[in-house]
DNA sequence: CAGTATCCCGTGCGATACTG
DNA sequence: CAGTATCGCACGGGATACTG
């Protein structure tokens, strides 16, 4: 199974290049680290995930669902409970994604660090 | 001594959220990915990075500078020649976003299925 | 509770032209 | 070669109000 690399990020015109771009948009990171653990309901993951608003979770949510990496169960009750649940596709995102959200959390004290340092010789006043 | 978790993406104040936005922007996972194996210059990157313009790739390439993720040597030669290289810090970034990188090409495929089939039954006319 | 509908905006990004 | 300057816009994303 050699597969000859039929997908290419570096290519524009590769549509890996938009699934990279999606796995990487604002609230899908943080709403896969949010499910990993296992399902939950919108009101969990909205309440879990700080400063997201309905509509744009919505839009995360369904593009997700829409990729294949999301399940999507809607209760008929009253009111209304949906679940969300990462498909087998959307774990395998989980590891990956982890490790760049742990990246940014880990390192985000040096980030900070050389950032301020930078701004004081480049920035400097005078 | 509780240093335990001072960063939490999940927190909209937490400056790791910033960081990691930082990482998953547009251009970053590529140019990282480009410079894994070794230095390069500026041509080479924007040569390599498929549809990148020299302003973005600019951009892209500064604001990884301050944050200590690429050092950037500019030799004063005409014409001039300016290598880009990722930093120690730089470097523990090739392993979580080589991760991502290489899950959107191997899973493009069943991405593109999915999208196919989600649009097929909910996008279906009639 | 779990959304939708509507309006609105910042900014990331692109095209083009120019320069040391 | 490696940028910078300028202009402009699509679009991701947010605030608010409403609904089954």
């Amino acid at each position: 199974m050699d597969a000859v690399r039929p997908f290419d990020v570096l290519d524009p015109a590769c549509p890996s290049r938009s699934v990279l771009r999606h796995l990487t948009d604002r609230w899908t990171p943080l709403v896969v680290g949010v499910l990993a653990p296992g399902p939950a309901r919108f009101g969990e993951i909205r309440d879990q995930v700080g400063g997201v608003t309905a509509k744009v979770l919505t839009q995360t949510l369904r593009s997700m669902e829409r990729d294949g990496l999301v399940d999507r169960r809607a209760l008929p009750t009253m009111p209304p409970r949906v679940d969300y649940e990462l498909t087998p596709l959307g774990r395998t995102l989980v590891g990956p994604l982890d490790a760049l959200r742990s990246w940014a959390e880990r390192h985000a004290g040096e980030v900070l660090g050389a950032r301020a340092s930078y701004d004081a010789q480049d920035g400097a006043p005078g």
